[in-house]
DNA sequence: GATGGGGCTTGCCACCGTGGGAAGGTCAAG
DNA sequence: CTTGACCTTCCCACGGTGGCAAGCCCCATC
């Protein structure tokens, strides 16, 4: 199977499954006397889990881990329980801090007129408005990529 | 005012500074003789507004254009308040679909023994892409028509 | 006035995950 | 044999952020 078809067998995209292949997510593609990757069942199922896991937002490096756990028989089904459990906290911190913005962001415009004149309560907050909090980090959700090392 | 100082008094890293110059979001600072980047109080306004507005997961072209706001003495409060709702809108959804994220998670790792033996439902679910519920009827023989469009 | 250390400059690289596109090879149908 | 769909690799972009390097600049201290 070219990379075409086993893109639509696993709503996988040709790039992502090159990208994949390159980050040593999914192993190297059998290739035709041309070149072609071919790919197999067992192939797809692979492609199908990484779909199914990144639809999870699991980041690739997670993804790895759950590929290893999945294809050790002898795992421990409380690695993968404290894999789910520590991403389901990282998703719910995230999830916190937008509807946090959310709410900031709501409770500012519920005292907008929103109409033709310029006296904003929006605008003036975020002209003069809490610098209370001293340096706190920096948004939490947009953290940059923390070179975790490999 | 250099930018090490423009930084400690807007809360936002000498680099950012440079990259909100760069990409037009903040005016081009003046210039010492020696090639210094000088900031007036006028500037750090500025800093400060685009600091808050960046708490706020507003993204640089959002906030360009409530910059252009705040600087408009004609603008309508509406104008506003359209975009801050559309960004809350916007918060809520990437919210939504992070909860969503985390709440099927959740119920998998509810189903899993979490202990020493391989078996486990959640990798199985990111596997066979099984059903979550124990107690629901398996589906039948034609397509679970599970549908994640990409 | 020399020296040293910290600040500043620009520029490039990295991260993640994804898409776009160019330049070229391959395959099957007409 | 030509055409068009497919495949290959390679580079570029995005949003934001940090790191690092090479090279100036400024000031204080000796």
């Amino acid at each position: 199977m070219n990379i075409g078809e086993a893109s639509k067998a696993s709503g996988v995209s040709p790039k992502m499954i090159r990208y994949y292949e390159a980050g040593g997510l999914i192993g190297t593609a059998a290739r035709t006397a041309s070149g072609y990757r071919q790919y197999t069942e067992a192939d797809l199922r692979t492609l199908r889990f990484v779909r199914r896991t990144r639809d999870l937002g699991f980041s690739m490096e997670q993804i790895a881990q759950l590929l290893g756990l999945w294809r050790n028989e002898g795992r421990a089904s409380a690695d993968v329980k404290r894999l789910a459990l520590s991403h389901v906290e990282a998703l719910d911190a995230k999830a916190a801090a937008l509807l946090e913005m959310s709410r900031t962001l709501r409770r500012l415009a519920e005292v907008c007129q929103g109409d033709a004149a310029a006296a904003c309560p929006i605008i003036d907050e975020f002209a003069d408005g809490g610098d209370v909090r001293p340096s706190r980090p920096r948004a939490p959700d947009f953290a940059p990529a923390r070179h975790r090392g490999r």
